[in-house]
DNA sequence: TATAGAATTAAGCAAGTGCTCAATTCTATG
DNA sequence: CATAGAATTGAGCACTTGCTTAATTCTATA
């Protein structure tokens, strides 16, 4: 109710849009504020400056993955095949999700010289993350052999490309999760 | 030998490495010249505008995507296995190669208003490339069924995300190349 | 109705941007 | 050696950038 409150959450999810099309650099604070129909003063009121626009964006982003990592870790293929679904429900029923799914990569691979955005990414790198639960899977035999970064780095790109392209055509029909999972999935398990 | 051959072929490459790090917008003609150690004006000597710079390096990388494109359809998986072993077989020995990929994929995902820009993409748009050749896979049935797009999307995500490690990390190993075919190729085969 | 405080604007500064251009240095060849 | 033409510089223009600030409007409540 709060009309401050809403008008920072307008401007951030202006901003979104903006970062995702235009990158860091490329996003002026003019823009997010001319987009949002509003001075550029104001989205200063907001924000102490440009940077910690992106820093929130990126927090919530760890936030909104952290929710999709919560399933516990002693049953890797379920805990898999959750996660993807989890994921492809979001990415059917949330706009919001996909942008941010999108958002978090594209800051993976951008630099912006900021060293407290650097520690939170080393949060967000989901890659990282799924490390354990991988070798844990291929301990017991469940998922196929191999590095597991490189499996990792490749069931993730898999469903960013999925993810790309949901948010750029939205009614694109996303595939059978079981078809992601025999990604990772030993096939003769 | 030509003094300025060699020059212009060195500012394209450190343009390469700004652009990849900092996307279109965040480069500055002055850093990309301060980084190759020129006046800002030399760059504007060898190049009509910042835009013509990032366009010769997209031209420069759909050259590079059609040479890896050239064996003929009528044998998808083989023409496959083929494409992915020489991409593997060229991030490990050209870095120049590595680089290019993923500033194309970086060119796919970020907005630069210029229609030849767009034009261009169209034609270096791999996944689209694509479809062709995995709609006569699945007709064989050599191919798993399924939105050939979607299957395209995530065989090419997951190719991609390798490289980015490949590049981010240069002595990072790359996966056994029947492990991706495993994800296109029907496992029933 | 009066007023404190939040929401908002418009103007503007210092620094950085893409790009130009006159002026200089280098270099190959007659 | 002389000189044409290429390579290179550095100053600078017009514009955009992130951000500030004084001034104004809105809005809730005493």
């Amino acid at each position: 109710m709060d009309k401050g409150d809403e008008r920072k959450k307008q401007l951030l999810r202006v901003a979104l849009d903006v970062f995702i099309e235009k990158g860091y650099y490329g996003t002026s604070t003019r823009e997010i504020a001319r987009r949002a129909g509003v001075s550029s003063g104001l989205l200063f009121h907001y924000f102490s400056n440009k940077e910690s626009i992106y820093l929130e964006l990126v927090n919530i982003g760890v936030e909104e993955m952290k929710i999709n990592m919560e399933i516990a870790m002693n049953a890797p293929c379920e805990y898999l095949f959750q996660t993807i679904k989890n994921t492809f429900e979001q990415l059917e029923s949330n706009p919001f999700f996909g942008k941010m799914f999108v958002f978090m990569d594209n800051v993976q691979h951008t630099t912006v010289n900021d060293k407290e955005i650097e520690l939170l990414l080393e949060s967000a790198d989901i890659c990282k993350q799924w490390i354990p639960i991988i070798l844990e899977g291929q301990r017991r035999g469940e998922f196929r052999d191999g590095n597991p970064h490189s499996l990792c780095v490749a069931v993730f790109g898999a469903i960013q490309g999925i993810a790309q392209e949901k948010v750029r055509i939205p009614n694109t029909p996303l595939p059978k999760i079981d078809w992601l999972m025999d990604m990772i999935v030993n096939s003769t398990k």
